[in-house]
DNA sequence: CTGTTAGCGCATTCAT
DNA sequence: ATGAATGCGCTAACAG
C-alpha cells in the first residue's frame, strides 16, 4: 500500500503538499493540486487511518460496545444507524460485540475499546435493560442506546414504550374494542412496566368500567417459547366462545405464537378476535397474515441519536425517549 | 489516556522496559516486571492500537466488508463468529457495513476498509449470492463468506445447500412421505438450484415413480410476502382434500406463511400435512408451533472458517462447502 | 503557495 | 537485563 511519501516522490513535491491536497485542497494552486491528484490516483493511495489517529486523537472516532446482539439480531439497525451517521459527518466508528453475563469478556471488550482511543463510547443493547458499565470505561465520554445504567451519569436514548403502547391502545379504543386480553412481556423488563402503564392510561381514560378482570396477564420470560401459554389455558377452559375481542401481545414473538394458536383453533383474525404486537421485527413481522398491527421499536433512531450526541457535542444527561411509531396492519 | 511514556516515568524506567513488560515479560527481571506492572495498573494503561498498527502493519488485522446485513439480520452470526475467532487468536477485526447496489457507497466502503491497512479482507453477505468486488480491493488478500465472485480467484466459504436439502429429503423419504409439494426460493438464487438438486437426488433415488407432476414449484422473490401463493392457489381449487402429504418450503419464511395458511384452513400439522423449512432463523424459527423441522444455514461456521483462513494462512482457492445441519422438529 | 521541523505512541535494532 | 536511537505515516506549526 502506498504512503504519503511515495505519492510525494512520484509527484515530485513534499509530503505536506500531498497532505494538503487531501485535506485542504483550497490551499494549493490549481495546477499543483491537479498534478498531485494524478499521483494519488495512480498509486491508489488511501490515507492510513492509524497514522492519522495516532496524533492527539482528533476526537472523531466513536467506539461501540454492543451487548448481546446475537440472541436477538433485530437490533442490527442500531449499529447500522451509528455507522451511517458517523460516516455522514466524517467521523469513524468501530464495534466490539460481547455478552454482558461474561464478566471477563466484558473486561477484555473494554480494553479493546480503549485501545482505539475513541473520543466517546456508545453502549448499545439488543433489548432495553439496565447494564453494568466496566470500571475502566467510566471516565470516557459515554452515551447509551437502548439501555440505561446506574453506574454513571450519562445520556441514554431509549424507546418511549409508554407512548407506543398508549398510541396503540387509543387506536383500539377508537376502533371499539371492549374486552382486551393482555399478555405482557416479563415483569422484570423495563419496557413491561411502561407499556402496561401506557395501556392502562389509554384504556381507563375512556373505558374504565368495562375492564374485565382477566385483562392483565404475564407472559413467560426469555425465549418466549411459552409466551402464549396464558391464552392456551383460557382456550382449554372455553374453546368455543372467546371472552375477549382483542389480544394485546407484549411483543411480536408472542403475537407470532398467538397467531398460530388462534388459527389452529379455527378462530379468524381479526373477525373473531383481533391481535396486536410490539417491536416490528425487521424481516419477520411483515410476514404475518393478516398483516400485524404493531408498534415499531425505533432502533435506527436510537442509534442515530446516540451518534449525534457526540457529533453535535450534546451535553445533556438523562433519558431521552424516542417515539415508537404505530405500524397499522389488518389484524385489528 | 496514559501512554507508554507516562507509565515509564511513573515507574522510573525507560520506555522499552514498559514495552517489554507488556509484550515479553520473560525478558525482564521479576522485580522490575512487578514494579512496572504496578505502574501500568495504576494508570489503567491500555496499548494504543493505532500506534502499534502504524509500524509495518504486523498483519494481524482483518477487515470485514459486510453486505446488505440490514435486510435480513439473521446473518449477524457471521460477523460475531469472525470477531470471536480473531480475538481468540490475538488478531483484530473491524467491520464496514454497506449495500452492494449503491456503487458509490461500495467505493467509499472499500476506501475505508483500506485505510485500516488490513492484512486481509473478508467479504460477507446476508444471503448467498454472487458479488462484485470493488476494483481497489482486488489486490488485497481476500476470502468470501456466504458469497461467491467471478472477479477474482479467491477462497469462499459457503453453505452446502445440496447436502442440506439432500439430508432433509432423505429423512422425509425414510419417514414414508410420498407426495411432496415444493415451494422453492426464487430460481435466480444460487441456493435454489443446489437445493432443488439435493431434493431430487434424494427423492428419485428411492421414489422415482411416485413423483406427482406438481411437486415442483417456485416461490416469489425478495420479500417472500407471496412465498406461499402457489399453495394458496392449490387450496382454492381443492380446499378439502390435499394432494400432497409434505410441503417442502424453500426457507423458514415461506414455512411461516405456509403454517398460517394451513392452520387458517383447518389443516393440522403434521397430521394432515407435514411442513419443513430451510435456514433456521435465529430468534424466530424456534417459535413455530409445532416446532419446525428445518436445515440450519451455518452462518457461524462460515464466519469462523473465513477468519481461520487468514489466521492459519490457508492458501487454497475455490469453494469450501460448509455442512448444513439438520434441525429436527415436530412438523414432519 | 510550498517546504522543513518536530513529534504523536510504539517496537525493532543495536548498544551497554 | 535494560536503555538509546531510529523510524513507521501523518499533520500542526512554523519558515520561507
Amino acid at each position: 500500500m502506498a504512503s504519503l511519501k511515495q505519492v510525494a516522490e512520484l509527484a515530485g513535491v513534499s509530503l505536506m503538499t500531498v497532505s494538503r491536497a487531501l485535506n485542504n485542497p483550497e490551499k494549493l494552486s490549481a495546477k499543483t493540486y491537479k498534478h498531485v491528484k494524478k499521483a494519488i490516483d495512480e498509486l491508489n493511495y488511501v490515507p492510513n487511518f492509524s497514522a492519522k489517529n495516532i496524533r492527539g486523537s482528533t476526537g472523531k472516532t466513536i467506539g461501540v460496545l454492543s451487548l448481546g446482539t446475537a440472541t436477538t439480531p433485530f437490533s442490527v439497525e442500531i449499529i447500522l444507524a451509528i455507522e451511517k451517521t458517523v460516516r455522514q459527518h466524517g467521523w469513524h466508528s468501530f464495534v466490539i460485540n460481547t455478552f454482558e453475563d461474561d464478566k471477563q469478556e466484558m473486561e477484555q471488550a473494554a480494553e479493546r475499546l480503549l485501545s482505539y482511543r475513541p473520543a466517546g463510547i456508545i453502549v448499545a443493547r439488543n433489548g432495553l435493560k439496565e447494564v453494568k458499565i466496566p470500571q475502566k470505561l467510566r471516565n470516557i465520554p459515554m452515551v447509551l442506546s437502548n439501555c440505561v445504567t446506574n453506574d454513571v451519569d450519562v445520556a441514554s436514548y431509549i424507546p418511549n414504550d409508554f407512548q407506543g403502547q398508549f398510541d396503540l391502545t387509543e387506536l383500539l379504543v377508537k376502533k371499539g374494542y371492549k374486552k382486551p386480553l393482555c399478555m405482557y412481556i416479563p415483569e422484570d423488563a423495563i419496557a413491561a412496566k411502561e407499556r402496561k402503564n401506557g395501556f392502562e392510561k389509554a384504556w381507563f381514560n375512556q373505558l374504565s368500567p368495562q375492564i374485565p378482570e382477566q385483562h392483565f396477564m404475564i407472559g413467560t420470560p426469555h425465549t418466549y417459547e411459552n409466551g402464549a401459554k396464558p391464552l392456551e389455558k383460557l382456550l382449554e377452559n372455553n374453546s368455543k366462545k372467546l371472552d375477549f375481542d382483542i389480544i394485546v401481545c407484549g411483543n411480536d414473538r408472542i403475537a407470532f405464537l398467538t397467531y398460530q394458536l388462534l388459527l389452529s383453533r379455527g378462530f379468524r383474525i381479526p373477525e373473531d378476535v383481533a391481535v396486536v404486537g410490539y417491536d416490528n421485527m425487521v424481516g419477520v413481522t411483515h410476514l404475518f397474515q393478516p398483516s400485524l398491527t404493531t408498534v415499531q421499536l425505533p432502533h435506527y433512531e436510537m442509534g442515530k441519536q446516540a451518534a449525534l450526541h457526540f457529533i453535535e457535542g450534546r451535553n445533556s444527561i438523562g433519558e431521552n425517549l424516542i417515539t415508537c411509531p404505530l405500524i397499522i396492519g389488518q389484524s385489528c
